[in-house]
DNA sequence: CCAAGGCCTGAATG
DNA sequence: ACATTCAGGCCTT
């Protein structure tokens, strides 16, 4: 059967994978760590830098994802709804940040603080007739005092971001080096950072190095799994401890296979368009 | 191991 | 108005 699979750029940047994107008339632009990026309906992209990146995986065989994941009806439903929507290729050190400063927070305010972020330690570039701020490298977030990160209205995760910074810059944790590993020693790695666990984990796996299993579970996915799961994924209590948070994994990889991780991105999707929360 | 409580902040709710 | 809750979790006890 005929499936039009080209890439849904709207969709894709309203996913919740990233924050730091704002369109000007039919343009996306966005902070890709050292790169501003420009993106046209189609998925084409201009870089400030001039890299070569894959930020909308072209290179995955969507047919055969589509096709491993659609294996339930409600998860069928969300991949014809949303066809267009890709997982990113994000940049790694962007992404960690992102994430931390992600807990117990919301998409808006994630925004602003990652705003306030890369305009405080940021290099300003124009692109495009536009200025931009890039995202600030790990030295000199690294470097930053506790109260300057405060300052961006982080609140108590302000050391968590300082100290992740600290531990890429003395690379205690190596992107280069967990993109080559298998999921669950990059996962047991990225974990040891203060501010890092499960679910943002999962996060920086799936959105920055390439880890397609990973299956981020936050509280929307806890509710898609209750609502439409009940009866494969039983959810017990009302915090999932890291235990269980392992036993769902891994049920959810034997039901979704080594893609699920696109899996996840669908259903998150139909979940919040369904209670129509907003995006960026 | 597990459960419960606390946490910056600001927009949304009552 | 003002208080309370809640938001894409995590850490400590």
């Amino acid at each position: 059967m005929y499936k039009n699979l080209s890439i849904d750029v709207e969709n894709s940047i309203n996913s919740g994978q990233v924050f730091l994107w704002k369109k000007n008339y039919q343009y996306w632009y966005g902070i890709n760590g050292q790169d501003v990026l420009k993106v046209d309906d189609l998925g084409n992209i201009k870089s400030y830098q001039n890299n070569k990146t894959d930020f909308f995986r072209k290179r995955d065989d969507m047919m055969e994802i589509v096709r491993s994941i659609s294996i339930d009806d409600i998860t069928k439903n969300a991949v014809e709804k949303y066809l267009g929507l890709r997982l990113l290729d994000q940049d790694p050190f962007q992404c960690l940040i992102s994430f931390i400063v992600s807990s117990n927070s919301n998409i808006q305010k994630i925004k602003n603080n990652l705003e306030k972020i890369s305009k405080k330690f940021g290099t300003k570039v124009r692109f495009e007739n536009q200025e931009f701020f890039l995202f600030p490298k790990p030295e000199k977030l690294a470097k930053a005092s506790i109260s300057e990160i405060t300052d961006c209205g982080v609140g108590y995760r302000a050391k968590f971001i300082k100290e992740a910074a600290s531990m890429i810059f003395l690379k205690k944790i190596d992107f280069e080096y967990l993109q080559k590993c298998d999921y669950h020693d990059a996962k047991e790695n990225i974990c040891l950072v203060a501010g890092v666990g499960n679910k943002v984990a999962d996060c920086v796996l799936l959105f920055s190095l390439n880890k397609l299993e990973a299956f981020p579970l936050d509280r929307w996915m806890i509710r898609v799994l209750e609502k439409y799961y009940s009866d494969q994924f039983q959810i017990t209590t009302k915090t999932i401890t890291d235990k269980q948070y392992d036993i769902l994994h891994e049920k959810i990889i034997n039901h979704y296979g080594q893609y699920a991780g696109y899996a996840q991105q669908f259903l998150f999707k139909m979940e919040r368009e369904n209670y129509e929360k907003k995006w960026l």
